[in-house]
DNA sequence: CCCGGCGGCGAGAGCGCTCTCGCCGCGGCG
DNA sequence: CGCCGCGGCGAGAGCGCTCTCGCCGCCGGG
């Protein structure tokens, strides 16, 4: 009872239905060129026998693995702080799965991970990877990029000056950073200050933009930079308040601050929004919502940018490993758009 | 240049070291009986030519795939809306790639997927699974007994009353519930709340029981259910507040109802910990740290959850498929151990 | 000096599949 | 009525590896 039963073979099916190896393996993979009567016959005997193939065996001569590495280059901040990346997994898996491709996990602390992820991704394993890398010296980009695998990328890598071609998907940052900054300007705030995320990841540098780009030459005064931790935004804030006591209006880099400057704004006796209007970005939920004020943010969709990823990598592996070097334009870099939240905090 | 290189065989290596296939595979996988000038010379030309095994070849031999599945049962409820998941993932991880194995990664939303989980998993494509799945009416645990892979569950499994030796991870939900408790009593409460998460999942269930053991026959006016989210603590804190208006401590099921119960309190002018003391369950971060006051609560340690099953499946995989029934006794549960942490409060 | 034993290495089969060929039978056209 | 063409199916090679054998050479003992 607990002998692991034998897996039937093709072998197996085959000499069942009465036909051949090859016959077996038309029906199997769907390719037509085998008549009604015949066909039927084998998928009867398939499922009598419980048939399953066997997914070595086939790669070993199709040199397909219907399987990608998601790689992700992220031990302790935001992404295991927050539900981001469980997000981003979820749209991944599901446009995975709509095309029977696995997922395989790749997650990276240190440096000894990269080697082992190079080798990994030499193995030929997998047939493509999408890539999460946010920090400006990490080496897994290039290393990935040298293994040949066709490749996605979530968030605008950092070389894209020099490297072309490299397909990614991104949210618009610097766009929504406008946006927030706009709606702030609307809501009659003319002293607005910005906490920034860490530097070192473009979609901080990328915000702090959208910024500039609506205040045009802010003192710099009103500029502090964070880590994405809502401690981060606390003392930011404080520095902030020490500088430019009379600030009417924060846009922090991601609702973790926005949180954090909340409370140093309150330990302060400002009022939100009376005295001080706040906006995050992220929609980090449930922290968006539970806080006090309730906050105004900028929403990604999150879960799309995931399942965007997979499309796009999915749709170079059907085309042939080939990307296609004149291929359309839209291709190497996709922006997705945001949506401001109203909340009560601006 | 882009052109795919063709990757190098064991046959290339033994030619360009001069041996034979066998005597390559032997240096490769570490086996002994090849003495030293001649390993030495093979292992240059692995590296020469940059040699990596085919893993699909080798698995159609060995029936080894060092990949496990983890498959996580949770679409909407709180694995999404928390870092839980991330964490164990992270542990999970760990372990795994310390031992070589990969990580397959397996989502599933609706009965559709039961079925393809299902196909995957008899289709011998993974060595084990981790499974993940806290609702009382899930069929997947069933289907993958059935598909006879070692398995290791986290959380325990519902049905455990019936099937034995079913290995499973749990936190010691139950003993820290009474933890929680005993510490509202020390602080001289005596009308103690429970506000439970869904009771669908043991983990709630286990809580209620711990609750109860300590407040032996509790008024069932201070119990109310709740399902892990802020809004159902909130709500629950309200119906609590209007049925016992004298209550002075709630034992919040987690963090997240804790938070709610909070925003509840606060309407109705008590304070916290003056007027009714507030504990939390699992100390969620950031989210524990930064309701107002910081909750006090029974703190979880995730990650080690996850590594603690890797290691558990891994265990079984070596010494062969068979789990060894009449195996050791620690071996079908473990429970880890929680620790209160003291904040503001409670 | 011969023989037995043992350890190091090579030959070869085979894992379960895909895919190219080529064969065979049938239908249509000359 | 014969021939050619084509579509349906089977035979067989081969994907890259592991692992069992068995061979061969070396060493020690009789």
């Amino acid at each position: 009872m607990s002998e692991t039963a034998p897996r039937p073979t093709l072998e197996a099916v085959a000499a069942r239905a009465g036909v051949s190896r090859a016959t077996v393996s038309r029906v199997v993979n769907g390719s037509d060129g085998v008549r009604e009567p015949l066909a039927e016959r084998v998928r009867r005997a398939v499922d009598e026998l419980g048939y399953v193939p066997n997914q070595a065996a086939r790669s070993l001569v199709t040199r397909r693995h219907d399987a990608v590495a998601v790689i992700v280059a992220e031990p302790e901040t935001r992404v295991f702080a927050d539900p981001f990346f469980a997000r981003q997994l979820r749209g991944i898996s599901k446009e995975l799965t709509a095309h029977d491709n696995q997922l395989v996990l790749l997650l990276t602390e240190d440096r000894d991970d990269h080697a082992r992820v190079a080798r990994y991704l030499a193995g030929g394993h997998v047939d493509g990877a999408l890539v999460f890398s946010l920090h400006v010296d990490d080496p897994l980009p290039g290393l990935i990029q040298r293994a040949g695998l066709p490749t996605v990328f979530g968030g605008r890598p950092h070389w894209n000056g020099g490297e072309d071609g490299v397909r990614y998907v991104d949210t618009d940052n610097r766009g929504g950073a406008r946006d927030a900054v706009r709606h702030l300007l609307a809501l009659g705030r003319r002293r607005i200050a910005h906490i920034t995320g860490a530097l070192d990841q473009t979609s901080a540098v990328d915000r702090l933009d959208g910024f500039r780009d609506v205040m045009a030459d802010p003192d710099p005064a009103l500029v502090e930079e964070g880590d994405f931790t809502a401690a981060s935004g606390e003392r930011a804030m404080r520095a902030l308040l020490t500088r430019r006591a009379d600030l009417d209006a924060v846009f922090a880099g991601n609702d973790l601050m926005a949180a954090g400057a909340l409370r140093a704004l309150r330990d302060h006796g400002r009022r939100v929004p009376e005295d001080v209007a706040v906006v995050g970005f992220d929609d980090m939920l449930p922290i968006a919502e539970q806080t006090e004020p309730p906050l105004t943010t900028v929403r990604q969709d999150i879960e799309e940018m995931g399942r965007l990823m997979a499309r796009l990598l999915l749709r170079d592996l059907d085309r042939g490993a080939e990307p296609d070097q004149a291929g359309d334009p839209a291709a190497s870099g996709v922006v997705l758009p945001v949506t401001l939240v109203r909340r009560a905090s601006a």
